[in-house]
DNA sequence: CATGAATGAGAATTCATTCAT
DNA sequence: GATGAATGAATTCTCATTCAT
């Protein structure tokens, strides 16, 4: 269920000793950026701490990338189009809708899990660059709501879900949910008392809370999963 | 069911015409940055572009404000404190809970539509920014959960709310689907059809579509409230 | 005849001792740039540098002037409109041409002579500066030919001048060979023996000789002023 | 009337395509170079420019050249000589002053006619480089003042120049017309009437000006040549 | 209180030059 | 000879903060 994989960083995520085969001094960088970006945040973060975190030279950087903001795109851009991809996937699966909106939030939940500080810029920095008001930005995050809508559709004429609520509004309470729920883990907000002593099955845990609150609703007489 | 009054900014909430009367240069001062850190973000916002937009002369801020940061954190302390207390009001009633839940969603989607630069701020660079880490902020966004929390609690003891879910982590859930909404807003990305031609009546809508879900959920046979 | 005074850079030459009463920190400002770039030239010289000439503090300067560019640009404009203006006085009088030619060289040498560094800058920066090719800076030196020009025009329609030889041509000729005496000056590839004592002297009569050569021609028989 | 031959700077003056006959790479880069210069300016232009330019890698400019500087100063050595040497030969020449000075004109302006961008590149930018401050530099343009010197001596020991007029200023007179009207070719000022359609001839017409002006005069009465 | 000139540390960016392959 | 990745010193420009008036 969870498609983790899809996500991982495969090597290189994080500055690897000796010298590095070509292409992987990019990621190098890019694995770097993401560390410091997430450790001090985007302003704070000089060019000089992603190339020292990076193992190389300072100006190697301008090698790779155009500036600075180049490189918060281009995490944005390539790491999200990734995750993007997992989920359109699970959203185009022939699923119950509950089972495939238990993926789409293990699948949120989870890159936290395994890339916090992926995770921790995309929701810290990317989403208030001042790009992010701009059409690609905008499209992508859209793609994201779009693959949910796309999901509630389907479980709404498969008559799982209620009819009368518009998707278009009601992907937003499923994500904004879950985004709040990964900043206050970001944020250290929320600290789970230690019950579930295997992380993957904690998150399970709170993917299926989730889920089972935006489909089943917290009204007494609900919980008919 | 209150309303924006709580979070009135009162006068001056931009730069006024000719000489203030004493203390409302502060509120001056306050109500620019609002409106350039909506505009450019709190860390491409020149303490320059405040005093421009304030009308005042450049090193007066420093008069009001130990410096820019300051400003930020008076904007969310003053602010958030006025929305929290309204808040805390509603939590504090004596009605059910799904009454109470639409209040403050009320409460905080009229607060954009009423003051859609203060909640930019709040949204886009407080609640995000690396001070939301510092005890103090953490505490504040604390009591809007724990506001709602007790909301739940209550509806929960009143066996209005199913007593299986940890409140603590459904407010989550809740303020989360309510807040990606707002962004959403604030980012244009939500463009409602226009058939609620008035604003106020469109927005309690969207309160209440948020509240519905939350209580009743999506799946088929739910819409019970 | 020497029209300098209209060169005179007034006070605030170079830094001021004390404080400067406002506009004239910009004059000072100025002033030293003109010093640094006729010592190092415009792309070795650093706004440091000019800022220390100066006297005052390294980011001062973008008070005044947007980047460094603008500085040459704002040497130019200003020096060369003052120059400029001396010239079109010379070309409006209603004396004989030779008169008036004699005047427009030793307005150019004595501009030298009193200010040589503004004159290097002008000769050996700003002309190759980027924005030479620009529009404004184009007609600016076109306007300083056109004064020649009109100058000839006026000997010609006199009956001292040959009718025969385009002013617009032989203007060019005429400040091209004050140009390279001027930047031969600059270069120090003259030295003239030393049998003037009073510089004044000196650049009268090579001034003159300049003007003797254009008028009259170097081919024997010729001499007839 | 020795011409353009003496100025060729043979193949490769610019980027050949395939690969170079080994020491025609070096010619590649001065070629490149040159171009980029007259674009951009020595400071602006970039060593990656030139070797893009010259269709070659990167670095490979530093296996025949010191640094930037050192192409700077080859072009201006080996095509400075080149030219240098045919007006030389022409001032050694056993022909009336007259005529030699017309054919140094058409050698300079010719130069410029089929070679516009070594021109530009040796008025703009070796000729006020600070290292026209250096002993060889100045040795260099000296000979050719003394080229020109030298023919202007011959001619009044010959008895058809002026005998009264210093020949060592009289040369600067003469070049620094020249160089004028080339700068102004270069920089689009002068863009005389098209009644010349044969682009030599129009030069050669423009020669003839300078010439007749430097000999004859531009008072009435002369023209006597 | 007001003003805005003055300061200078800090950060981004450029690019000539070197060097391992 | 080629290549172009790597280096890092040098410089420009920004802007929060201070301070004299």
């Amino acid at each position: 269920m969870a498609r983790a994989p899809a996500l991982a960083l495969s090597p290189s995520d994080s500055a690897g000793a000796g010298a590095l085969p070509r292409r992987d001094k990019r990621e190098a960088i890019l694995g770097a950026a993401i560390k410091v970006f997430a450790r001090s945040g985007y302003h704070r973060a000089r060019v000089s701490d992603i190339a020292r975190e990076a193992g190389i030279a300072y100006g190697l950087v301008y090698h790779y990338f155009k500036n600075k903001e180049e490189i918060l795109e281009t995490i944005f851009a390539e790491r999200w189009s990734t995750f993007l991809a997992a989920v359109d996937g699970v959203s185009h699966r022939d699923t119950p809708a509950a089972d495939k909106l238990v993926s789409v939030a293990a699948l949120i939940l989870n890159a936290y899990r395994l890339h916090p500080e992926w995770v921790k810029v995309l929701v810290l920095e990317i989403q208030r660059s001042s790009r992010f008001a701009e059409p690609g930005q905008i499209r992508a995050v859209s793609a994201l709501m779009q693959a949910v809508a796309r999901i509630l559709r389907a479980g709404q004429e498969a008559g799982e879900l209620r009819p009368d609520l518009d998707p278009d509004v009601a992907c937003y309470v499923f994500i904004g949910a879950l985004e709040l729920v990964v900043t206050s883990l970001v944020l250290d907000l929320i600290r789970l008392d230690g019950t579930a002593d295997d992380a993957r099955e904690y998150y399970l845990k709170v993917a299926r809370t989730v889920v089972d609150i935006f489909l089943n609703g917290l009204a007494a007489g609900g919980a008919r999963s």
